[in-house]
Order: structure tokens, then sequence, then C-alpha cells
RNA sequence: GGGUCUAUAGCUCAGUCGGUAGAGCUGCGGACUUUUAAUCCGUAGGUCCAGGGUUCGAGUCCCUGUGGACCCA
């Protein structure tokens, strides 16, 4: 047959306008014939349309081991599904379809004994459309569980090629267009179902322990609750410059003062920083406040927690859990608990450094060379400049402990806790009171405050302390940071006054915690990149 | 901000020493009554990221820029 037997002969494609072309045709002819190609009637036909995993539901029974089925032993009860078309095969006389819906994949079966003259319009049927058929349960004669199709219908056609059957690969691509992504990729599609099953975990773990769930102001005033740069944002009656949040904590706490003795937040807070691989400038942080406990209720309460999300993973998604499982390389088995202290004196120890080497480090005339050999002959390759320059920078003991230990401990946290192949989680406890400004001071060290981050295979995930809720501390603190600001430093909180008026009122002895939602999707579904677990990560304009 | 890699058909990718731009999938036409990434025959599809340079000749070599990925800060 010669192409000018067909008069779409010259419309064939060549590049993915004439793809699209091709569709609309295809399209335009199911109009010609009075059928909607985006039809919305599907509620209302004689049989009630069921959810493809249900199908399959109904023939469990005669599954055979290996998934095939018996054609004899499948009876043929009527249905009606519908789905993306994933491939359509013909035969001559039968054409095979696969749909998808958000339950699972079922084959339909079209032959033009059951179909008569629709069989004929499978030609307007693409890859990626959605579609309706009615027909009865069978199984092929190679075992396949099938709808022999009685009548078929384009409910949607896709006027874009989908990738549904070749890989859909560009990074960028797929950030850009997830509803591809999510379409071509069933992989990634899992990523956020155990999201989303993780997010409803944490809400379970603290509603049973009778937390209650609040939702506080994402446009602040004033900056605070952190250490981070803000987005800025205007309100136009009030005239009225706002950042956004950078996290809910004074929020929170003022839910204390007013009796909300336990009170949580899954918290979208925005950062106007870089852009990395873990870093999205909008993310997710659960925080949550208990009165009438320390940091130490939440040490042990952190452990069952992620325990119970991992547990609740594993319940509700049993095969992809044992896939990420097994690539992990941390347990949360066991967890240590460590103070800051003794973790650089124990990271000096293993990179052979004297104990006082972060005393000296800054001095002109500390042996850094004969140091760094000796660290790097152990294997431990220390930033030396940065941490020169930042010990340099320090004006306090405590900015100074903290320093020292994020250059010469903190990098080695996989290697120094381990169990076996797996890094142990580690609390790092005791944190100098400096960089703590809303945490409280120790009774028996008033340098020291009652806190810890919580490092799960070498990244901080989680951050919490006992609440400084002693007024006139608070008020000294928030003073020191706006000193600090006026000597150029850019991360500063601004001073709360409410917030200090509010602790004037009482807020009962208590311990807050904060954790990063997207990092703990990372961590258990073995995510290299933060893109991977946010849906829409911000992106250059196209 | 620094380093490494990268950009070729709608998608996934080849492209040797610098010598006419390739494959598979998708699309289109056809064959086939049990396919599981079906197969087979035919056909269509390109601003080789952009700009400049070297050269008789550049997808290929050089420079600049842009986008992206990864690592580091």
């Amino acid at each position: 047959m010669s192409k000018d037997a067909r008069p779409d002969a010259k419309d064939q494609g060549k590049n993915e306008q004439q793809l699209i072309e091709v569709r609309r045709g295809k399209a335009a002819r199911i109009r010609e014939r009075g059928e909607n190609p985006f039809a919305n009637d599907v509620t209302s036909g004689e049989l009630p349309l069921t959810e493809l995993r249900e199908v399959r539901a109904r023939f469990d029974a005669v599954r055979g081991e290996d998934g095939r089925y018996v054609p004899e032993t499948v009876e043929p009860v009527p249905f009606r599904v519908a789905g993306r078309v994933l491939f359509v095969r013909g035969f001559g006389g039968m054409t095979f379809v696969r749909l998808r819906d958000r339950t699972g994949e079922l084959q339909v079966v079209c032959e033009e004994a059951g179909l008569g003259e629709a069989f004929g319009r499978l030609d307007e049927v693409d890859l990626g459309d959605i579609l309706e058929v009615s027909g009865s349960a069978m199984a092929t004669k190679k075992g396949e569980l099938s709808i022999g199709a009685q009548s078929l219908r384009v409910l949607t056609k896709a006027l874009r090629p989908l990738p549904t059957k070749t890989s859909f690969k560009d990074v960028e691509q797929r950030y850009r267009m997830r509803y591809v992504d999510l379409v071509a990729n069933p992989e990634v599609a899992q990523i956020f179902r155990a999201r989303s099953v993780i997010v409803s975990a944490i809400r379970r773990f603290f509603d049973a322990r009778d937390f209650l769930e609040v939702e506080t102001p994402t446009m602040h005033p004033l900056v605070g609750g952190a250490a981070a740069k803000p987005f800025k944002t205007h309100h136009n009656t009030l005239d009225m410059e706002l950042f956004m949040r950078i996290a809910p904590e004074l929020y929170l706490k003022r839910l204390l003062v007013g009796g909300f003795d336990r009170v949580y937040e899954l918290a979208r807070c925005y950062r106007n920083e870089g852009i990395s691989t873990r870093h999205n400038p909008e993310f997710t942080m659960l925080e949550y406040y208990q009165a009438y406990a320390t940091y130490e209720t939440l040490m042990a309460a952190t452990e069952e927690m992620l325990r119970f999300i991992d547990a609740e993973l594993r319940r509700v998604m049993p095969v992809e859990h044992a896939a990420w499982a097994a690539a992990r390389t941390f347990t949360l088995d066991r967890f240590e608990r460590v103070s800051m202290k003794a973790a650089l004196a124990r990271a000096l120890d293993a990179a052979g450094l004297p104990g006082d080497a972060h005393e000296l480090v800054d001095r002109d005339d500390a042996p850094i060379k004969e140091w760094a050999k000796t660290a790097k002959a152990r294997g431990r390759e220390l930033d030396w400049a940065n941490f020169r320059s930042g010990m340099k920078k320090c004006t306090s003991p405590g900015e100074r402990l903290f320093v020292a230990y994020e250059y010469v401990a903190e990098p080695f946290l996989t290697r120094d806790y381990r169990e076996g192949d797996n890094s142990v989680p580690v609390f790092i406890t005791d944190y100098p009171f400096e960089v703590s400004p809303l945490a409280r001071k120790k009774d028996a060290d008033p340098t020291l405050v009652d806190r810890f981050e919580m490092f799960l295979d070498g990244r901080e995930v989680c951050n919490a302390f006992s609440e400084l809720n002693d007024p006139d501390d608070q008020a000294a603190r928030f003073q020191a940071q706006v000193d600090a600001k006026s000597r150029g430093a850019e991360e500063t909180m601004d001073y709360d006054h409410d917030y200090v008026r509010a602790l004037e009122f009482g807020m009962p002895p208590a311990a807050g915690f904060g954790m990063g939602v997207d990092r703990l999707v990372m961590m258990l579904t073995n995510s290299p990149s933060i893109r991977d677990v946010i849906l829409f990560p911000l992106l250059r304009p196209e």
C-alpha cells in the first residue's frame, strides 16, 4: 500500500510536534464518531469500575506459585476497569494491552470476536492513553490473568508520547516533569509512597503519645528559631516586611506557655541558602515539644521513634523495604551517646594528634604540616585551612570546642562508631551554650547546654535540647545574637520581645526536638539526593 | 565559590585517526490468533547546546559562554 492511501500519511512524525499531531489526529477521529477523547462519565456504567488489584485479588485462590494462571480455573467474571496504557502488542487477529492504575497492572486481551467493530479502532490507542475496558476475566494460554475485552474506549487521549516503554533518565527532565518521571520510573513512585508512609508513621507515633498536631505561621515578622538566612516577602496592606520561617520553634514554645504541654508540627521551612544534593530551599522539619521532659527523655524517644517509623515502612512496603534495608550502611538496632568533648578527644586520639591540638591549631607556631602528615597516615584528612581560619574567628571557648569538634570529629563519625559493616547512629551531647542560644544550661556545668544532635550514617538528622525557660537568660542570649549581627554575623536571630514576654508568664520545664524529614526519607529509602525525595524540587526556570 | 564529568533524533545511547550523521525504542505502513522490553519487513525522523578559532574539511581538536550531574567548601 502506498503512503498516499492514507490521508494522514504526510503527517508522519518527524519531530515531537509531529508525534503530537498524529495523536491529535486520532483524537479528532474519536470526536468525529461522536465520542469524547476526554470523557468523564466513568461513574455511569452498568458495572462498577474495579481497581486492577481487586481484579487480581478475586483470583488469588487459583494463582499458581509462579504467578501464572491455568485458563480453565479462571471464572469469566465480568469487570469494568480503567487505566493507563503501558503497551499495545498487535498480532493480527488479537491484541494485548497492558493497563496500570494506582493499585497495579493488568492485561487486556482484545479479539475481534469479543470487540466486534471496536477492534478496528485499536489503532486509535497509543501508549500513555487512559482506557476504559469492559469484559470478562480470563487467562491467556501463557497463563497471564487478563480481561477479555467486550468493549473498549479511550477515556483520555495522551497528546504527548509518554516514555512508558523506553526509559526516562535525564535527571533534570525527571525533576522538571515529575509527572512523567512517576509514570515512566515506577521505583521513583515508590520513594514517594514511602515518604507518605513515613510521614503518617510520624503522626501515628506522636498522636499515640497524646501530642497535639498544630500549625503555626510560616510568615514571621522576625527571624528566629535557627541560624539561617531567610527569604523575605512583603504584606501589602500592612506594608510589612515578613520572613518565610526558618524554624517553627519559637511559636511551638509559646504553645507550651499556653498549656499545650505536648505539641508537634510537620513544618515546611525555607532557608535562603545554597542548593545541593542535601539542601533544597524549602524542606520539611518535624519539631515537637514535650513539657516535663529533658533532652535525655528525647534521646530514648528518638531511638523508639526511628525504629517505629522503619518498622511501619517495612510493614506497609515489605518488598521495597527489603531492598532499601539491604543497601543500608547503618543500623538502627543500637545508638551511641557521646559528649562533644569526648567525641573530640576520641577523634584527636584516632588521628594521632595531641589532646590539645585544637587549642594550638590557630597559633602561628603550630606544627600543622607534621600533624597533617600524622593524621593522613591514619587515614584522616582534615580540612586544616578552614579549621584554622574557623578557630581564629572564634570569640569564646565554647565556639572553639564546637569548631574543633566540627573539623576533627564530625567528618569521621561513621568511622569511629561502627558495628560490623554498619555505622552506629551517634547522639553527640553537651554542646557549648554559645552555639545554642535557645537551649538550657547544664546545672552541673553552665558552660554547656542540655542538647544533642543525632547523626545517622554521618548525617545530621536530629537536633534537640532541654528548653531554656528563664526569661532573663533568654533575653541575654537574644542580646548576644543582636550584638553578633552588628559585628557582621549573617546567620543570627532577631531579638524577639514577645517571646521573652511569653517566657515571663512561665513556660514549664520542657525539651524540644527537630528532625529533617527529607533527610530521614533519604536515609530510609537509600536516596542519594534530597531532590529524589522532594516531588518538585526548586529548579532554574526552563 | 573550587574540582571532575557531561550536552548528538521525541526517549535511551553509539560515533574509531578530523573525511557524506548511526542504532534500538517511539511514530507511520505492512505481516503475524497467546505476547510479557514480542518478533519480522519497510519507512520517517537531526540547528550534533551556543558563539568563536585551527583546518581544504570539525559532532570529533582548541578557546569562551550556557545548561546539567556528581564531589568538595
